[in-house]
RNA sequence: GCCGAGGUGGCGGAACUGGUAUACGCGCCGGUCUCAAAAACCGGUGGGGGCAACCUCGUGCGGGUUCAAAUCCCGCCCUCGGCACCA
C-alpha cells in the first residue's frame, strides 16, 4: 500500500519542530556574509488574501534558497498597525482599536504561520506598541532639531456636520462618505517633513539603484518632477494698495517670453484680493467655488475646459514692455511654482485654448524650420524648436539657444534668474486622528511649540478612549492627555493632538528590525551596519512612490546624521503583480475573493505556495484557476509516493532484499544527466526568479524519474542522488513536503539547513543532439546525431536527407548557414 | 492626453543572447485497472488539406531588415496599470 500524502498532520507537524528548534531565528555574524530578505509588512486587516500569499511565498522561496546557499539570512515579518481601519471599526462595532488591532493581528498571525513562512518571529514588531512608537517620536523630535519637521498652513476635508477631518478616500464626489454632506476645505496649521530638501538627492540616488525595476524608477523621477526654467518678474501697471508690486512666475520656456500676450493667477492667489476692484470681489468668489467644484470630480476622464476671469488690471512684459492682462484661470495651480503664469498661446496648447476664447492675441514667436506659421490663423500651439521671430535683439537665432541666452540676459538686466523647480511637495504628516504616533510636541502660552524632552518619551496614545460614531478623534477631548506642564518655563501646557501619518511608520521598519529589542535607540547602529541595506525587498506596484519615497527619504536623514552607512534602504527591489480571477482583481464587491485558509485546509500550504509560485512569474498578474491548484496537488502527490517508493527501494537493496540491475545502464545515465540538468535549470531560474519555470522543470524531473522507476532496472545509488536532489530543489517551495520526505530518506533535521545542490559539468554536457534541418528557413528534418561535429560534418549530414533532397530537386545550393550543435540551413534558388 | 506594462493553442503560461513556436500545468478525447465509479496510470490534442507519407497556414494588424523574426526596426489597433491642466 502507497501512504497517503496527509498535508495536515505533516504541515502542522513541521511547523510545531520549527517553532520549537527556532531554526529560522538568526543573529548578527559579523565573519558570515549576510542577506536581508524582506517583504512590505501587512496591515493588520483581520485576514490574509492571495496577494499576501503570493509577496510571501515569493519571499519566502529567496529566504530559504539564500540560507542554502551558506548566507546568515534576516527575514522577518510585522505588523502596520496605526490606521483608519480601526478607528472605523471601532464606530461600527463599539471595540477599542488597540483590541481590534492586535486581534486581527493575532489571527493573521495564525494565518501566517500555517503557511510556514521561514520567519524569525523573535523580531516581529507591531507600530501600534509604545516600544515601537516612541522611536518613531525620537525621529520627529531629530527632524525638528534639524529643521526638517515645520508647521504650516494647510488645507484639509471638513465635514461640517460631523465636524471632523476627512481623509480624501473618506470623500466620496464632493460628499461625506458617513452623512454625504457636502465636503468643505479649511486651513488648518499642521506638521510637515521636508522632503523637499531631498529632492535633488532622491533623484540622483534613483542612478545607483541598478536592482530596481526601471517602471518604479520612472514614476519617482516624474513625481519629483525637476524642471529647469527661470523665474521671471511681472511689474504690475498702477499701484496695488499703494505700493508698486512685482509678480514673479516661473518658466521653463524663457525662449518664448517675447510672446507672452497675458498673464495667469492661480484663483487661490493671496494677490487677487488685493488687486481686484470691489466690485469684482463677488465675481471672483463665485469663479473659486466653481474650481473648487470641478476639482472635487479631478479623477473623471474629461478635462474641464479652460475658463478664466479678467481682473481689470495689466502688468508689463518685462522684455518688450507691453501692458498684458491679468486673469485667475482654473487651469492655474497655486502649489507648483509660484501660483503664477506668464501665457504664451502660440507655443503652449493650454493658454492657446484660453486665448481663442477669450479673443487674445497669438503672437507667434518661434517659427519651425521649414514651415510658416500665423498666430491669427493656426489651429493648435506650436511647441516645438524653431527659430526666433518677432523677439528683437534675439530674431533669427534657433530657439535651442535662446533658452539660455535669455535667461542670461534676465539676469544681467536684473528682471529675472536661471532657476529649478520640483513637482514634490513637502509631505504632510499631521493626521486629525486618534490611531497613530502622537506628535510628541507641547504647546506653551510663554515658549510657543516646545518638543517633549527624549527621556519623557514616550507620549503615550491613551487606551479606553470612547469613540463617538462621527469619526472624530478623542484626544482634543481628554484633558489627562491634553493638559500638561511645559518642559521648559514648567507652566501650562497643551499636548498637540495630532498624530503622525502611517507612512512615518513604515519608513524606518526595516532598521528596527535589525535590533528589534534595542531600548536604547530606534535601531543599533552596530546590527544595522551588518544587516542593511535591504538586499531583496518584494512588494506591490502600488507602493512604487509614496513608501518606497518616504524610506529612501528617512533613509538619507538617518544617513546624514551618522546612525547608518547605508543611502539607500533597498538594493534590489521586486515588484509583484496582482492575483486576479477572472479578469479582474480580487474584491469583496466582485465577490471573486478566493480564501487563502480555505485553499490551506483543502489542499494544504504547500500547494497554495506552488499553486502561486507555478502560474505566473512574480512581476506578471496571476489569474487564479481552481483546477490548476489541483494540478499542483497532485504533482505534489507524486512527489510524495515516488520519492517514498525510492526511499523504499534503496533501502530494500541495501538490506539485499531486492535484485536489481546497476552499473552503466544508459537508462541510468540518462537520469543522472537529468538529474544535473535539473540541479542547473533550478538553480539558474531561481536567480532570475522565474519560479513558475522552476517547477516546470521539477515537474519533468519526476515525470522522467517515474519512467526510470517504471523500467524495473534501477540502480541504488542514481535514485539516491536523485531523490535527494529532488528534494533539495524542491524544499523552499514546498517546505513541508520536503521537510517529511527528508525524514524518510533517513537524513538528518533539516533539509532547509542542508547545502544548496552543485551539479557536475560533465553530466550537463549533451552527448546527443537533435540536428534541425531547414532548406529555405523552413523546417524539413530533425536528425538525432552525436554532439560536437564540425560545421562541415553537420552540413554533410544535412544534405544526406532524404527528406531535405527531396526539396532540393530542381533548385541549386547557394549556402549552408550552420549553427554549431543545433541547426543548419541550405539557402536555395530554382535552377 | 502623458508615462509604464502587455497582446503566443480552448485556458494559465514557455521559448535566456534572432536559430525546432506552443515546454510544464489545466481542460478535452481515447485507453488500462474496476461489477461500476473515484483515484491512479498510459496515449493523443494549434488551424486547414490528405487514407497516408506529407503539404500548408500560424505568436494583435500592416510593412521592413535577415539565410532565419514571437524575439530587431517603422507605422497602426486593442487590453491593463499609474499620473493628470506642473507653466
Amino acid at each position: 500500500m502507497i501512504d497517503r500524502y496527509n498535508f495536515t498532520d505533516i504541515e502542522t507537524k513541521w511547523q510545531q519542530k520549527w517553532d520549537e528548534t527556532g531554526i529560522y531565528n538568526v543573529k548578527e555574524e559579523p565573519g558570515k556574509p549576510k542577506r536581508y530578505i524582506l517583504e512590505m509588512f501587512p496591515y493588520p486587516s483581520g485576514e490574509a488574501h492571495m496577494g499576501h500569499v503570493r509577496n510571501y511565498s515569493i519571499a519566502d522561496v529567496i529566504a530559504r534558497y539564500n540560507v542554502m546557499r551558506g548566507y546568515n539570512v534576516l527575514h522577518p515579518i510585522g505588523w502596520d498597525a496605526f490606521g483608519l481601519p480601526a478607528e472605523n471599526a471601532a464606530i461600527k462595532n463599539k471595540v477599542q482599536p488597540a483590541r481590534w488591532t492586535n486581534s486581527n493581528i493575532a489571527s493573521m498571525k495564525r494565518q501566517l504561520k500555517r503557511l510556514g513562512f521561514s520567519y524569525d518571529w523573535d523580531r516581529e514588531v507591531n507600530t501600534s506598541e509604545p516600544e515601537y512608537y516612541r522611536w518613531g517620536q525620537w525621529i520627529f523630535l531629530k527632524f525638528m532639531e534639524r529643521g526638517l519637521a515645520y508647521r504650516k498652513k494647510a488645507p484639509v476635508n471638513w465635514c461640517p456636520s460631523c465636524e471632523t477631518v476627512l481623509a480624501n478616500e473618506q470623500v466620496k464626489a464632493g460628499l461625506c462618505w458617513r452623512c454625504d454632506s457636502v465636503v468643505e476645505m479649511r486651513e488648518l496649521e499642521q506638521w510637515f517633513f521636508k522632503i523637499t530638501g531631498y529632492a535633488q538627492e532622491l533623484l540622483d540616488g534613483l542612478q545607483e539603484l541598478s536592482g530596481w525595476p526601471e517602471r518604479v524608477k520612472i514614476m519617482q523621477e516624474n513625481w519629483i518632477g525637476r524642471s529647469e526654467g527661470a523665474m521671471v518678474d511681472f511689474p504690475v501697471v498702477g499701484e496695488v494698495d499703494g505700493k508698486e508690486l512685482k509678480i514673479t512666475v516661473f518658466t521653463t520656456r524663457p525662449d518664448t517670453l517675447y510672446g507672452a500676450t497675458f498673464f495667469l493667477l492661480s484663483p487661490e492667489h493671496p494677490l487677487v484680493d488685493q488687486m481686484i476692484d470691489d466690485r469684482l470681489k463677488e465675481d471672483v468668489a463665485v469663479f473659486r467655488r466653481e474650481v473648487a467644484l470641478e476639482a472635487g470630480f479631478d479623477r473623471s476622464e474629461v478635462e474641464p475646459e479652460k475658463k478664466g476671469l479678467f481682473l481689470g488690471r495689466y502688468v508689463k512684459n518685462p522684455l518688450n514692455g507691453q501692458d498684458i492682462p491679468v486673469y485667475i484661470a482654473n487651469y492655474v495651480l497655486m502649489e507648483y511654482g509660484t501660483g503664477a503664469v506668464m501665457a504664451v498661446p502660440a507655443h503652449d496648447q493650454r493658454d492657446f485654448e484660453f486665448a481663442r476664447k477669450y479673443d487674445i492675441p497669438v503672437v507667434v514667436v518661434i517659427r519651425p524650420e521649414d514651415e510658416d506659421i500665423d498666430g491669427d490663423t493656426m489651429t493648435e500651439a506650436y511647441a516645438g524648436e524653431g527659430v526666433m521671430t518677432n523677439s528683437s535683439i534675439f530674431d533669427g537665432i534657433p530657439s535651442r539657444e535662446c533658452l539660455k541666452k535669455i535667461t542670461a540676459y534676465l539676469d544681467k538686466e536684473k528682471i529675472g534668474t536661471a532657476s529649478v523647480h520640483y513637482r514634490l511637495r513637502d509631505w504632510l504628516i499631521s493626521r486629525q486622528r486618534y490611531w497613530g504616533n502622537p506628535i510628541p510636541v507641547i504647546y506653551c502660552d510663554r515658549c510657543g511649540i516646545v518638543p517633549v524632552s527624549e527621556n519623557e518619551l514616550p507620549v503615550l496614545l491613551p487606551g479606553d478612549v470612547k469613540i463617538d460614531n462621527k469619526g472624530r478623534s478623542p484626544l482634543p477631548a481628554l484633558e489627562g492627555f491634553v493638559k500638561t506642564k511645559c518642559p521648559k518655563c514648567g507652566g501650562e501646557g497643551r499636548r498637540e493632538t495630532d498624530t503622525m501619518d502611517t507612512f512615518t511608520c513604515s519608513s524606518w521598519y526595516f532598521l528596527r528590525y535589525c535590533s528589534p529589542h534595542n531600548d536604547k535607540a530606534p535601531f543599533s547602529e552596530e546590527a544595522a551596519r551588518y544587516w542593511m541595506p535591504v538586499d531583496q525587498y518584494i512588494g506591490g506596484i502600488e507602493h512604487a512612490v509614496m513608501h518606497l519615497l518616504y524610506a529612501r527619504f528617512f533613509t538619507r536623514v538617518f544617513s546624514d546624521m551618522g546612525l547608518i552607512g547605508a543611502k539607500e534602504p533597498f538594493s534590489n527591489l521586486l515588484t509583484q503583480g496582482m492575483v486576479i480571477k477572472e479578469g479582474q482583481k480580487m474584491s469583496k464587491s466582485k465577490g471573486n475573493v478566493v480564501d487563502p485558509g480555505e485553499i490551506v485546509e483543502k489542499y494544504g500550504a504547500d500547494t497554495a505556495r506552488l499553486f502561486i509560485l507555478f502560474a505566473a512569474p512574480p512581476e506578471m498578474d496571476l489569474e487564479w484557476s481552481d483546477k490548476g491548484v489541483e494540478g499542483v496537488h497532485r504533482f505534489l502527490k507524486r512527489v510524495y509516493r515516488t520519492v517514498l517508493d525510492n526511499v523504499r527501494f534503496v533501502s530494500d537493496v541495501q538490506a539485499g532484499a531486492a535484485t536489481s540491475g546497476s552499473g552503466n545502464d544508459p537508462s541510468a545515465k540518462s537520469i543522472r544527466q537529468l538529474t544535473h540538468r535539473t540541479i542547473k535549470k533550478v538553480t539558474q531560474d531561481i536567480e532570475r526568479f522565474n519560479f513558475n519555470t522552476v517547477i516546470s522543470a521539477v515537474m519533468e524531473f519526476i515525470n522522467g524519474l517515474q519512467k526510470y522507476n517504471e523500467t524495473g532496472i534501477r540502480d541504488v545509488s542514481v535514485t539516491s542522488e536523485a531523490t535527494e536532489a529532488l528534494l533539495l530543489l524542491l524544499s523552499p517551495f514546498a517546505p513541508h513536503i520536503t521537510e517529511e520526505l527528508w525524514q524518510h530518506a533517513g537524513k538528518p533535521f533539516s533539509v532547509h539547513s542542508e547545502q544548496w545542490p552543485s551539479y557536475d559539468p560533465e553530466l550537463v554536457k549533451t552527448d546527443q543532439i537533435t540536428l534541425i534541418v531547414q532548406v529555405d528557413g523552413k523546417v524539413r528534418d530533425k536528425i538525432e546525431t552525436v554532439a560536437g561535429l564540425s560545421q562541415e560534418e553537420m552540413a554533410d549530414i544535412a544534405m544526406s536527407s532524404e527528406r531535405v533532397s527531396k526539396h532540393l530537386e530542381g533548385r541549386s545550393v547557394l549556402k549552408k548557414v550552420v549553427v554549431p550543435g543545433k541547426l543548419v540551413n541550405i539557402v536555395t534558388r530554382p535552377e
